[in-house]
RNA sequence: GUCCCUAUCGUCUAGAGGCCUAGGACACCGGGUUUUCAUCCCGGCAACCGGGGUUCGAAUCCCCGUGGGGAUGCCA
């Protein structure tokens, strides 16, 4: 039998990761098995509708590399797949189970308490027991027009138990389960029961979905079987925690920082490496590689690998991760990229782009960090003089401001203004006075740059800002220093 | 409150009774290469939540605690 995972994400307007995450591992299973992968857009919450959700949904999809099979642009017979348009269907079913004494008509306002017995346990959910109406009671409510939900009867005794892909065995006992809402009074059917009939309907094999649902998953079953219907695979993923700054986790949300695709993708994260790093939050590959592309994923990928308890999204790991795709990344798509996150300074620098950018390339952990790593080329920032110590070179501004005054000349008798030249003569010099080359190079970093940090050594940061610029920046050293 | 789930370095994880002196990765620290930093290479720090069992033997199985999370919506 094809396998058949579904994503089936409410159009919300961003992306969260852990959604996404969700999105990979049913796509993943999909694949790795040869299978289809469904889109789903769970709308039914009208009061949420947020314009141009969808676009987002398929550009995050999209840019993921998670192509789907079947989807409201993509109908294979099992559509629509829009579960407000196929607000007709619902009803019927839930009708068929009011019918068969595994609904009822509940007349109850939303404010209304639920009552509770003296002596039991259970909530029912519904606050004036409706389910005990008479079929008589039931059609003059209904004929008088009176708003209705239509709930699920929960046969309250024995327990429920299914087998989840990663869970295992569950048991639930059912007096804990309330009767949940089908139907809405808009007439909507709540998700609880939309998804039961949709994962059916479209032939869903495999429901993969946030561990948040384990809870409810009986009450599900329980609806499979009053229709009688087969129960899918269970592939329920633990969740994805943040730290706050208390140094709390709970379930990962903006207060522990961004976390829809589209923001960090925004901060300077590559789609790939967002992808690589939250397919590891909750799965291994019990070997010791960690990058992987999402072909590879979908080539390794195993239920087995899942995780059960929850996982931190560790922002330090995501960076890394993010400088090893860097690394990878092609020349000259980085170059563009990397103009785009540092406008202004690429307004100065364009003429040199291209060594700029080959110096960030190897050193960057994300694009948001270019302007501060290269502003210093466009203008030098202020310093102390106490920089210009060093140690372990045993470089001082004493030291410095002889290195610049025997080297300013022969800079200026320098021809060919390049990184290459530039260097050598620096080279040269500190093998002529038998000084150590790093206490040479230390001096004139910091007189060019102010800063102990740069992007590319002395005969770099020359080449790049140019002759004239160079020797004033030289000479306001040799005045800092006096 | 009740129910469900979960528990290995700070973090992500490997481990399915002896291979564990518990492995890898990030972070952190140190050393080397390099024209500083970074990259790269090498090394170090660092964990089986507690208590009972079962067993010749437990990180691995069972029970009880405790911690953490989730559910308990006419949200999904």
């Amino acid at each position: 039998m094809t396998v058949r995972t579904r994503f089936a994400p409410s159009p919300t307007g961003f992306m969260h990761v852990g959604n996404l995450r969700t999105a990979l591992y049913a796509w993943l299973l999909a694949r790795s098995n040869n299978g289809k992968f469904i889109l789903r857009i769970e709308d039914t919450d009208q009061a949420r509708f947020v314009e141009n959700a969808v676009e987002v949904i398929y550009n995050t999809l999209n840019s993921a590399g998670l192509d789907h099979d079947e989807g409201p642009d993509k109908d294979a017979g099992f559509g629509p797949y829009v579960q407000s348009e196929r607000k007709h269907l619902y009803r019927p079913f839930a009708e068929e189970l009011v019918k068969s004494g595994h609904a009822y008509y509940c007349f109850c306002e939303k404010s209304e308490e639920p009552t509770t017995e003296a002596g039991t346990v259970f909530i029912d959910g519904c606050p004036s027991r409706c389910a005990d109406l008479s079929p008589a009671e039931v059609k003059a409510k209904l004929d008088a027009g009176i708003p209705y939900v239509i709930r699920q009867k929960i046969d309250r005794t024995g327990s429920v138990s299914f087998r989840d892909l990663v869970f295992g065995e569950i048991t639930i006992e059912t007096k804990v389960l309330d009767d949940q809402i089908l139907i809405k009074q808009d007439g909507m059917p709540t998700y609880n029961f939309a998804n039961v009939i949709d994962d059916h309907l479209m032939q869903i094999t495999h429901v993969v979905r946030g561990s948040e649902y384990l809870s409810s998953t009986p009450k599900y079953n329980l609806l499979y079987q009053a229709f009688g219907w087969e129960i899918p695979q269970y592939v329920h993923l633990p969740l994805i925690m943040g730290r706050d700054a208390e140094g709390n986790v709970s379930k990962l949300s903006k207060r522990h920082g961004s976390v829809s695709f589209e923001t960090l993708v925004e901060e300077g994260f590559l789609p790939e490496a967002i992808i690589n790093y939250i397919a590891l939050l909750g799965w291994s590959s019990k070997t010791d590689r960690e990058i992987f592309s999402l072909a590879e994923l979908a080539e390794l990928f195993n239920v087995e690998g899942l995780n059960k308890a929850a996982a931190v999204f560790d922002y330090d790991k995501l960076r890394w991760m993010n400088s090893e795709y860097i690394k990878q990344m092609d020349f000259e798509a980085f170059k563009n990229k990397a103009a785009k996150f540092a406008p202004e300074q690429f307004a100065v620098l364009q003429n040199v782009w291209d060594k700029v950018a080959s110096l960030l390339q190897s050193r960057l952990e994300n694009f948001t960090d270019i302007p501060g790593m290269i502003q210093f080329l466009v203008e030098q920032p202020p310093y102390e003089v106490e920089l210009f110590n060093h140690k372990k070179n045993k470089a001082t501004p004493e030291s410095a401001k002889e290195i610049i005054n025997d080297v300013m000349p022969e800079f200026k008798a320098c021809e060919n203004w390049n990184a290459e030249s530039l260097t050598a003569i620096l080279m040269n010099y500190a093998q002529t006075k038998e000084m150590k080359v790093g206490k040479v190079m230390w001096g004139i970093r910091i007189a060019l740059s102010g800063q102990s940090v740069t992007p590319g050594g002395p005969g770099e940061i020359m080449e790049i800002i140019g002759r004239e610029n160079s020797f004033a920046r030289l000479k306001a050293a040799l005045e800092k220093i006096g």
